[in-house]
DNA sequence: ATATCTGCAAAGACTTTGCATGAGA
DNA sequence: TCTCATGCAAAGTCTTTGCAGATAT
């Protein structure tokens, strides 16, 4: 599934009764293409570059629509506007994380020390299930400091 | 510094010179003595039941200064406002994460499994600090799922 | 005394909703 | 065909800003 440019999605829609239309093409070629943790609006700015008037609304829409069907994530970095991108098994980058620079806004994806992470995860998670009757289905995890430019201040 | 409900606070503004006032003792009270996780709306509410006249303005101007001082934590849990707490060192809490139920919204705090956590972050933070050149100094973990009361369904 | 802080009103930023038109399967 | 999807405009929510008056040290 990994780094398929030109993938067409339509399985994925079509099975759960969605239609694949030219927005809903455009706004997964856009998330396909990039590496970047786009906006919403950054994403209605990039589609009008292979497919015009597009409107935000169904931007923000579609979004919805892809995050609820496990295509897209949605993360809220706590910069004002909400950041999209692939899901993992979607996505180029694979299972990842970011670490947030507490001055300058940039965010970095790591996919290093997973071998720790996993461990870690798997001992939690069942305590954490077991303790709270709690199922997990989905983690977050940050880093929040300064980046390397930002530290030499 | 845990479990003081009668806290004053004034030597952690005094110090950064800021001036102790009424609002924001009436906001680091609030926070004080909840268990909740609470929006600024909410801390505007509950500081009107025992000291009136504190407008949401000033209820938000504040806790962004106590977030900077880093005597409160802001959290955006992807349900539209952010939320508040105590710092770990100030609260009753004390370090904890965030169980987050997909369904009802419901937050968990737990504290369980810090030994596998520490373990974690010490050698992960280690890790992407010389991989990245970045100077960590918080992390954010989280788990999203189904609460108890949601699982059933 | 005086720089900081406050409350109100207004503005701003991001996101959602209503509704008539358009378009996939 | 016929339901689903779109785009525009308008509304909604949360948060920030401007400013004159009030307050802490």
């Amino acid at each position: 599934m990994k780094g398929h440019c030109q993938h067409h999605w339509k399985g994925e829609l079509g099975g759960s009764g969605y239609r694949m239309t030219k927005p809903r093409q455009a706004i997964l070629d856009v998330l396909g293409k990039t590496k970047e943790h786009l906006s919403a609006e950054d994403i209605y700015l990039s589609t009008h570059k292979f497919y015009s008037n597009i409107g935000l609304t169904t931007v923000y829409r579609n979004l919805e629509l892809l995050v609820d069907m496990g295509l897209v994530v949605k993360f809220e970095f706590g910069h004002g506007k909400a950041k999209y991108e692939l899901a993992d098994p979607y996505s180029k980058k694979g299972h990842h994380h970011h670490l947030v620079c507490k001055n300058c806004s940039r965010i970095i994806d790591y996919s290093d020390f997973m071998k720790d992470e996993m461990q870690f995860l798997k001992s939690t998670e069942k305590g954490l299930s077991k303790n709270y009757d709690f199922q997990i289905v989905d983690h977050l995890i940050q880093f929040h400091g300064y980046c390397h430019k930002c530290r030499k201040k």
